[in-house]
DNA sequence: CTAGGGTTAG
């Protein structure tokens, strides 16, 4: 065969890349080097996308080692490849900044490719930092910084939100003085950066300012201030948007954002609405994939079953049931509305399943505490060319806490795997299920060392692990150690002060405990309020603890009480000890009584005829006095109580519950 | 070569 020169094998490097065909482009290039052709300055940063989309940080690494023996490292576009891969791919920022480092010529790509870095880390001042010393700034690098942003928008700190939304209207003015290019990446970095202010005047100033610089309106541009809208409280200016949407051919985008918005903000409820006005529209036309598995997953995080089914069968009639997307939002759907028999049947018809597909059906089957089930999905996953990422180790990892038997070795191999023959970082996340499941079969002093030794700071949610094992293996000792912990790292957190509040009424000391929430009443916080809703002529019920505004709550009441006495007469003994305030026993029981479960709960056994199954969803973790009550009145009215908690789904039937805790 | 836009898995 005639022997090719280095560029025909970069060409059809490059192709399979941007095909997708990663794996064929690494053999390609072993093929490449067999025939005793040297890589160039060009082979490699199709190699390093190819690394990159396709690979991890083991394959970046061999490029790059590959790249220092040739000498190639210190060329110009391979240093700034190599960059990038490391902002995006790296172990840590330093990654990145160890190639920067090294290069003797750098340009604003390698300057700009540093700030992205920080950026991804997280490390927004290091980035602007690198900002205000780069020699030359170009456009690309503005949206760096306003993209940079927007990232973790979930979580973000309320100063450091309303921060970034100031500094991204700043750099944007700057960048229309200076006559930089101004792209839709720019106009949406700004919009999102004044979204996670939300603030509404900001917000007003930016729309205002779009308008003024005669920037053109374009669908990313308007679903993205439809979007900002929502999030800064002017719901009003969204739908009018909406209803001015210009482009006309694209009107799904505008739908899809109003149904985002709303399901991000958990307004679920709003979400639905929005989409039967769409549904039982002229616009139902513009259902498309993404819209459906938007609505399938607002189904699944309501629990809504029934038109999670119609939606089910819309995409099978409009033949959107092949797109991945769907069929993944399907399985997860099903299995948040506890028809895991359905989840795992739509899972085996699929004609096509990737790694989401593998990781919803874990995610139902760890929803039903199925840890065997779990352990051998695994092990089918092991045989098969599809490899594992960091929530599928998540996953199963968790899944080890609701094995029949104790399965910490199992857990110790697969944890332990992770990094040594999978290349992937255990997160904090991963620690915190570990310790989890160490403390659930009482493993406390490996739990304990395993803290102990983490690479990681050891988060809240570490020590909230170890403090919820403490509840399936009581243990005083670690229940004050994740105690105070938790207190020292965040004091100001309203779910820590609940935790401390509790853990005095416990021990019956009130005045302490009261004196807590007093304080954080002081500090302006409040805990997610408790909510639970039900399923009745295809619409939503939701209740709140004592809640008296659902129109049938006379008989909801009057049921309740009737109810308890048939409980009491059985044995069951309220249990005060979950009531949290410093009041007389019979007000602390009048408390207990009407919590939102028992409401929704008696609800749904008012409207459900014989048979049938109640559903209940909880927004929070239900308490162990209700949990005992549904118990009892699963065999006192011989119907099944279907329960979805944070922690998952609690069957209750014939006077017992599938959690066995 | 450096910047991202409506979706699904925690």
């Amino acid at each position: 065969m005639e022997r090719r020169d280095v560029s025909s094998w970069n060409t059809v490097l490059s192709g399979l890349v941007e095909l997708g065909r990663y794996d064929e482009a690494f053999e390609l290039f072993g093929d490449m080097r067999d025939s005793g052709v040297a890589a160039d300055r060009f082979s490699l940063s199709p190699l390093l996308a190819a690394a990159a989309e396709g690979f991890g940080l083991q394959e970046g690494a061999a490029v790059h080692a590959l790249s220092l023996k040739s000498g190639l490292e210190m060329d110009l576009s391979v240093g700034n490849a190599l960059i990038g891969f490391y902002a995006e791919h790296g172990d840590s920022v330093e990654d990145a900044v160890d190639v920067f480092q090294r290069m003797p010529v750098k340009d604003v790509v390698s300057w700009t490719g540093l700030l992205h870095g920080y950026m991804e880390f997280g490390l927004v001042d290091m980035a602007l930092d690198v900002f205000d010393r780069m020699p030359e700034r170009n456009f690309v690098t503005y949206n760096a910084v306003l993209t940079g942003f927007c990232q973790n928008k979930e979580g973000v700190r309320v100063t450091f939100a309303r921060k970034s939304g100031l500094r991204g209207l700043g750099l944007f003015r700057q960048m229309v003085e200076d006559g930089l290019e101004i792209s839709d990446v720019t106009v949406t970095g700004v919009l999102n950066a004044c979204a996670i202010a939300a603030d509404r005047k900001m917000s007003e100033q930016v729309h205002t300012f779009v308008i003024k610089c005669g920037c053109s309106s374009t669908p990313w541009i308007d679903a993205a201030l439809i979007d900002m809208c929502i999030k800064c409280g002017r719901s009003g200016d969204a739908h009018l948007l909406f209803e001015q949407w210009r482009h006309e051919e694209s009107l799904h985008i505008a739908w899809n954002s109003l149904l985002v918005a709303s399901f991000k903000d958990g307004e679920y409820e709003k979400a639905i609405s929005t989409f039967l006005k769409m549904f039982r529209s002229n616009d139902v036309q513009f259902i498309d994939e993404f819209i459906l598995t938007t609505v399938l997953g607002v189904c699944g995080a309501l629990g809504f079953a029934e038109l999670g089914k119609q939606m089910h069968s819309f995409a099978a009639k409009s033949g959107f049931l092949s797109a991945q997307g769907v069929g993944n939002a399907i399985i997860s759907m099903y299995g948040k509305c506890g028809a895991l028999e359905t989840a795992v049947d739509v899972f085996k018809r699929m004609p096509c399943r990737d790694l989401v597909s593998w990781n919803a059906l874990i995610t139902s089957h760890l929803l039903h505490r199925q840890g065997d089930e779990i352990l051998e999905l695994w092990s089918q996953i092991e045989r098969l060319p599809i490899k594992p990422d960091s929530i599928t180790f998540l996953l199963v990892i968790s899944s080890c806490s609701y094995t029949s038997s104790n399965s910490t070795d199992k857990c110790r191999e697969l944890f332990l795997s992770m990094s040594s023959t999978h290349g992937i970082k255990p997160s904090v996340e991963h620690y915190a299920a570990f310790v989890y499941v160490l403390g659930c079969w009482g493993h406390f002093e490996e739990a304990e060392q395993l803290i102990g030794k983490m690479p990681l700071k050891p988060s809240v949610l570490v020590w909230r692990s170890l403090l919820d094992s403490c509840n399936r293996r009581p243990n005083m000792t670690m229940r004050r150690l994740a105690m105070k912990h938790l207190l020292a790292l965040e004091p100001q957190d309203p779910s820590t002060y609940v935790l401390t509040s509790n853990l005095y009424s416990e021990s019956a000391r009130w005045q302490s405990s009261e004196s807590t929430r007093l304080k954080m009443r002081e500090m302006g916080m409040r805990k997610i309020p408790a909510k639970s809703w039900t399923f009745h002529g295809n619409s939503i019920h939701s209740f709140f603890a004592r809640d008296r505004s659902h129109p049938q709550s006379k008989d909801i009441y009057a049921g309740l009480d009737v109810l308890i006495l048939d409980c009491m007469k059985a044995g069951y003994e309220p249990d005060t000890t979950f009531v949290l305030h410093d009041v007389e026993e019979y007000q602390k029981r009048h408390f207990l009584m009407y919590h939102s479960v028992k409401l929704a709960a008696m609800y749904g056994l008012l409207m459900t005829g014989h048979g049938e199954t109640i559903r209940v969803v909880k927004n929070i973790r239900m308490c162990g006095d209700c949990h005992s009550f549904m118990e009892y009145t699963s065999a006192a009215t011989g119907k099944e109580i279907l329960v979805r908690d944070s922690g998952g789904f609690h069957i209750f039937r014939g006077g017992k519950c599938s959690c066995r805790e």
